[in-house]
Formats: structure tokens, sequence, C-alpha cells
DNA sequence: AAAGATTGATCAGTCAATCTTG
DNA sequence: CAAGATTGACTGATCAATCTTT
């Protein structure tokens, strides 16, 4: 399958990368955690169901693929978090298999509380060791590496 | 606590930093586990304990800083390694509270099968995409942001 | 049969408490 | 008591199997 090893500069620029998300999604957590509030992915569900066009409410699986969640992980996501009263779960008219996810008030009112905390620990620690040109430059590099051309790796074995 | 909101460029360099490494994370797992070899996690405790110096073993609180784990993530993680016979405990001498850890044999005789399919995962998904000089653009930025200069979150509340 | 979604069983990660030695 | 390390209890992730509707 692997054909061909990686070049010392694309080693260099993944070890790098796995520290550098570790240490600020450590950091973002850590924030939000003496702040008490919900982890991350919590946030990230309700921002989805916040944008426009989702004020019905949206599948599991639109958000499935919004997230990259798998869709074992998803369900009980949604449970925990709609056991807290931040979504809701409607039946879907047009297909009775699914469902309707939606933000509730609560969840829109916490997800402004969320923000300044994630915000905060973000621009503490890009901003703070970034220019902006850096990161812009940053953020170009890794558009390119998420390109999803078909790698090698897609082949069946 | 947050006094400041981050830069659009600081975002953006965030939400595609934790993307890539996402992916990229889940093609070394997919390609791993297709291969039937241990998860990355052991790859690098192996790698670790494969070093110059490390022949008579190295403690567990020197692997945690070095792997940036949590002491009892740490625990649990040798557990498993250990009971497969790729790694073995030993007594130390100096200090009675610990013990030193060292590879085994098939610890090594692993480490070196599992560098090809990994390597080949990151030449699939890194070189696919980025020019050498590219790669190093993107270790070079991730370098900086790694600096671990006190950040204003680093102040007690 | 395939797509959307959930569930049961199992495994790994987390937090606090604990134990031992320095 | 600090540091090094482990353990118990709990929460969260994962895989395969299942159920329903299209």
């Amino acid at each position: 399958m692997a054909d061909t090893m990686p070049t010392q500069e694309a080693v260099r620029a993944w070890t790098r990368m796995a520290r550098a998300q570790q240490r600020t999604l450590e950091r973002i957590e850590g924030a939000l955690k003496r702040a008490e509030l919900p982890p991350l992915a919590w946030y990230d569900v309700l921002l989805e169901l916040s944008r426009e066009g989702a004020a019905d409410g949206i599948r599991p699986f639109e958000l499935e693929r919004a997230l990259l969640l798998p869709q074992y992980g998803l369900s009980r996501l949604i449970d925990r978090i709609a056991r807290s009263g931040l979504i809701e779960r409607r039946p879907c008219a047009e297909d009775g298999r699914g469902h309707l996810i939606a933000i509730t008030g609560d969840g829109r009112e916490l997800l402004g509380r969320m923000w300044p905390v994630y915000g905060g620990a973000l621009a503490a620690t890009v901003d703070a060791r970034l220019t902006r040109a850096e990161a812009a430059s940053l953020a170009r590099l890794l558009d390119k590496l998420l390109a999803d051309e078909a790698s090698p790796l897609d082949r069946p074995a």
C-alpha cells in the first residue's frame, strides 16, 4: 500500500500540527471548564443549529457531515445536549426515519455565553503568537492540506 | 479573563488546524488498523523507548513529559503495552517509588513494522498535497504557535 | 437492499482519592 | 508534605448489530 516514505518536511509539519492542535484544544477546553461551561463539541453543535435556515431544525445526518462525527457518536451527543434542554428533537414530516434537531432559547443563550470564553482562549493562544498575516498564511497552507483529492490510501487494498 | 476577541485570521487558522489534524490522524489510524497494527499512541511510546540512552529503560514521568500525557493515562497505556510484551517494567535502583520502562525485542520489531505504514499514510496525506517548501513553511508557523510564552490564560483567575 | 438512526457491549479517557518513597 | 505512580468509579468513544422507513 504505502510505497513512498514521507519527506522530512512532511514529518515535521505533522508532528508540529499534532502538538499545536493538542495544546490549543487543551487551552480552549480548560477555559470552558474553568467558566463552568460545556465542552467544545457542544458549542459546535449549537453553532451549527443556530445558522440561518436551521430555524426549523436540521437532520442528524446533516450535523454528522458538518461536524465530521460518526453517526453513533452523534446519537449520544445529541442525547446529552437534549437532556440539558439546549436542543430539542421534533418529528420529521418528510422522512419518518429521522427527526429534526432544533436549538432552543436556552441553547442560544448558552452559545452566547460560550463564545467570549472560546474566543478569548483563541486570541490568547493564536493571536498572541502569530501576526494576522502569519495566521492567514497558516490557514492557507492547512486549506491545501485539506483538499480532498483522493489519496492513494483511499484505494481499497 | 478573556478581554480580547480573536482576529478572523486566528479563527480560520484554528478551525482549519482542527480539521486537518483530525483528518490526518484518521488516515494514519485507519492505515494502522487495516494493517492490524496497534494505534499511534503505542508507536509514540515505543519510539521514545527506542532512543539512544533509553536502553536501560526510562521513568514513566519522563515519558509523560515527552508525550504530553497525563500521569493516569500513561499508567494504563503502559499496562496495555506491557501486557502485549512490547515493553517491560523493571525495578528502579535509585528511586524505589517508580520503575524503569524498557522496550523489548518484540517491541523493536513491531516499531519497525509500524513505520512503513505510518510513514506511508503521512506521505499519502501530506506530501501528496504540499510541496516540501510548503510543508517546511507550515512546520515553521506551527513552531511559532507552539512557543510557550505564558499566555494571559495562564494567569490564575 | 440501502439510508437514517439508535442501542448493547466493550474499551479507553478522566477525575479524585490513594499509596509509597524521598 | 512533595513527587511518582496506581486504582476505583464514572463518563465518553467505539464497533457491531439492530430497527425502521424509503
